[in-house]
DNA sequence: CGCTGTTTTGCATCTATTGAAAAATATCGG
DNA sequence: CCGATATTTTTCAATAGATGCAAAACAGCG
């Protein structure tokens, strides 16, 4: 039921919407995507007066979210931004059940595999274990990237509706990243039907060119999908016959992390 | 040199003490320390009232910060603020240069090694790679611990002056962990002033029954002590003939670490 | 030097934040 | 199932305190 409210006028702000905090944590959000920025910088971006910035920053720094290097007169993310985000890694278990699957896959296959939940309409990386070659892949932890054209954005999407995979990723067209790139909704639907028979999906330099993922989705106890793992390699690595063989790997692996969750196979409707 | 500002009354707020954005960065560091917590326990541990509470977290929610737990009612630390500390691995360059030489350590003797930083008078472990004993340590990433009792504390003070380190663990007595615990500032001063020698130092069941420590510290380019690391193990597997060797095995490492930093061992005075 | 851009401080304004209190919602013991 | 307690959410009015402006300090540069 509606409260009585001053009549003509609705609430100016919603609840919960505290702007000195906002705009305290937008800085820091601003911040983690560049390496590193000048006050001046950070003020145009984020839209604020160069006081209120400065001011802002300067409460981030007393607690230690954010480091000044005195010498260039550049901001930076600090330890305590590391430290309490590190707390996010204890929680679900999501991470813990990841890991000792994706190091073995490294020690096994040798290729960086890579962890990632959905964000919106975007996949963020969480956890990363780097292959020994000497190309390393471009992605970093905390990273964003488009749901469409990621193996691990397919993987978790592969199992979605249709309408949800709508919902989430609009009707296109998308954005083109290489000429491989899945373009249309219709083009990226077709994609994940075909992936659900092999519970496993395939970003063939659409992307990157010349960088091949295979990914899998990862369940939690009650299905659902939570995350996906995917293994990125140049794509002389990963030739159109070892595809069978890898993408059933990654799928074990990944089974094997959703089992560590209390999933249990035949949960998965088909 | 001090800006002249109108005399008998000095400013109410210092520059940079937003109390908003304090207040929410608070509830973060509150919240990062509990694995997970109620908002009445979170608004009583800050001393918030519960309105103000609820709307920072709502705010904190509503970017990503934190996450809520409909069913249980419980607060953790969400996505957002993981993603955004993940920025500070990217920055100095340390945990890059630390993490292949710590990787090599746990390859080599199978025991967890820790890396650590200074945060005013207690250390932050800031990096860790698990050996695969069964016997796991305790310490996770973000956790903090005392100086005067760990490896990782020791080896960052062992080469300041005594001046130094009094100002920063104080003149105590220190609280014992265990029996072994040195609890007096003389006691404290003499071990690291005998690490010196050897560059390497001890933590011999001082914070925990049966876990000894044996840590180096890290320097950066201009040669001040920006980390330490450390190797931890049940006291049975490190016996006292093995120190000499692990000792001068975690000093290479550290060294090297050190190197890839940009220091040069003669920078470090004697 | 003076010029340009950036960072920092002072101050008056006014809004956004706040706590109290009440309302809704959950929790619990019987 | 029902009161009794504890917790979460909303409303509301008062005002502390966050804000932007403008000016000052500062740095870089030709």
């Amino acid at each position: 039921m509606e409260a009585k409210r001053r009549p003509g006028r609705s609430r100016k702000t919603e609840v919960g919407e505290v702007r000195t905090l906002e705009r305290g944590l937008h800085l820091l959000e601003v911040l983690s995507e560049a390496e590193t920025l000048s006050l001046s910088e950070l003020a145009r971006r984020t839209e604020l007066s160069p006081s209120t910035t400065y001011r802002l920053l300067e409460t981030l720094r007393r607690r230690g979210f954010v480091d000044w290097d005195e010498g260039k007169g550049l901001w930076k993310v600090g330890l305590r931004a590391y430290q309490v985000g590190s707390a996010f890694l204890t929680r679900g278990g999501l991470i813990e059940a990841a890991m000792p699957e994706m190091e073995k896959l490294v020690d096994e296959l040798n290729e960086t595999v890579n962890l990632a939940v959905l964000d919106g309409n975007e996949v963020i990386y969480i956890a990363q274990v780097e292959g020994r070659q000497l190309i390393r892949m471009f992605t970093r932890i905390g990273a964003r990237a488009p749901i469409y054209c990621t193996g691990v954005g397919k993987a978790l999407l592969m199992e979605h509706s249709e309408a949800e995979v709508r919902r989430i990723v609009g009707a296109g067209p998308f954005k083109p990243y290489t000429a491989k790139t899945i373009t249309t909704l219709e083009g990226f639907l077709e994609t994940l039907k075909e992936a659900r028979q092999r519970r496993y999906v395939l970003d063939d330099e659409e992307r990157e060119d010349g960088v091949r993922c295979i990914a899998a989705p990862i369940h939690d106890n009650r299905g659902k999908v939570v995350a996906s793992m995917s293994l990125s390699a140049p794509t002389t690595r990963v030739p159109d016959e070892r595809l069978p063989a890898l993408g059933a790997r990654i799928r074990q692996a990944a089974d094997a992390v959703s089992i560590r969750l209390g999933w249990s196979p035949h949960l998965t409707p088909g």
